[in-house]
DNA sequence: CGCTTTTGACCAGCGC
DNA sequence: GCGCTGGTCAAAAGCG
């Protein structure tokens, strides 16, 4: 099991298409081959040993880097969900059919929006196929319903689901094509804010978290600091790492980032993001969040990624 | 002490 | 009308 996590890891690395994060261990990295190519040219014997343990110490930095990988999905995840609630609400003219009825929420199911939130493991991220298939209709995009898969472990038996907002358990309930309890939550800006969600497990992976919004929130993000422990760095926005994708419509297969090693239970059922530790102070991690912050909330920052992920979007398509 | 979670009761569509 | 099912309410319990 760990032999195969660690291929995956590795090969995640690989795809990392952003470097802000890989300078400061890549320094370690090629000391490290440096070092491990001196000691292969002095001792052949002994320099066996040598490179598994450097090869350990590049596993090591290895998992650092994807739990900083992780650590950016979430906050492009929460960025993209900002954007997502902005989206919707410019073209802001039907407020709400306010439907609480499954008629009408199966009549809404066209517009349904696919997101992808990070849960500081594994995440998809997908978006609606007809929404997204004709961006020029904005209309469309308005959707007040969105759905997220969410990659857990199976061990986690909460169904938390941390997307930056604070939110209340009203209710639980067992469906019947489903034997996983499905929990509601309202968010605990309500009743200003309408915004519910559901969050079941899925029938196939029940490693998988299923969340379906509804509604929008009329407010930014509470003041929670979102960086999991440790490998909070800077925020990197220019890259799309965790875009998945799309899912055809009948099997809604995802792809999913493999981070499952770095996250030794660390976040696994709680639902504080942070339990910073001191150690990893070096570097200022407040002042990263600040910036953060400030940036999700300058409108005009919001805006410009509008405009860019709009114009990927289209440019996919 | 205030907030959240738990959990059974209750209510409203929907199919028959 | 009746039963089934999904969604919500609200009192009690739990927690920091
Ligand atoms: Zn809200």
């Amino acid at each position: 099991m760990d032999c195969s996590s660690y291929i995956n890891t590795s090969l995640d690395l690989n795809i990392i298409p952003y470097r802000a994060h890989e300078e400061v261990p890549k320094k370690e990295v090629e000391s490290n081959f440096f070092s491990l190519g001196m000691t292969n040219f002095s001792v052949k014997n002994e320099s066996i040993d040598e490179l598994e343990e450097e090869l350990k110490r590049v596993t090591l930095e290895n998992k650092k880097l994807v739990e900083m990988l992780s650590v950016v999905c979430e906050n492009y995840n929460t960025l993209r969900s900002h954007l997502m609630e902005y989206m919707k609400r410019n073209p802001e003219k039907e407020v709400s059919t306010s439907s609480k009825k499954r008629k009408s929420e199966s009549s809404n199911n066209n517009n349904s929006n696919l997101i992808g939130i990070n849960n500081g493991n594994s995440e998809s991220s997908s978006t609606d196929e007809e929404s997204c298939k004709k961006p020029r209709e904005e209309e469309n995009i308005k959707a007040k319903i969105s759905r997220a898969y969410v990659r857990t472990e199976v061990s986690d038996t909460g169904l938390i689901v941390k997307d930056g907002y604070h939110w209340r358990k009203y209710g639980q309930k067992v469906t019947r094509d489903n034997p996983c309890p499905r929990a509601y939550f309202k968010c605990s800006f309500a009743p200003s804010c309408p915004v519910k969600k559901k969050v079941q497990r899925s029938v196939d992976d029940q490693s998988m978290l299923v969340a379906t919004y509804e509604g929008e929130h009329n407010h930014p993000q509470p003041p929670q600091i979102e960086s999991t422990s440790g490998s909070g760095r800077s925020v990197n926005h220019s890259s799309v790492p965790c875009s998945a994708s799309l899912t055809s419509p009948a099997a809604p297969k995802v792809v999913t980032l493999d981070s499952t090693t770095s996250k030794n239970s660390k976040d696994s059922k709680s639902i504080e993001p942070r339990k910073d530790s001191p150690k990893e102070a070096k570097v200022p991690k407040n002042l990263v969040e600040q910036m953060a912050t400030s940036l999700t909330t300058d409108p005009n920052f919001r805006a410009a990624l509008v405009a860019a992920i709009s114009g990927r979007l289209v440019h996919n398509n």
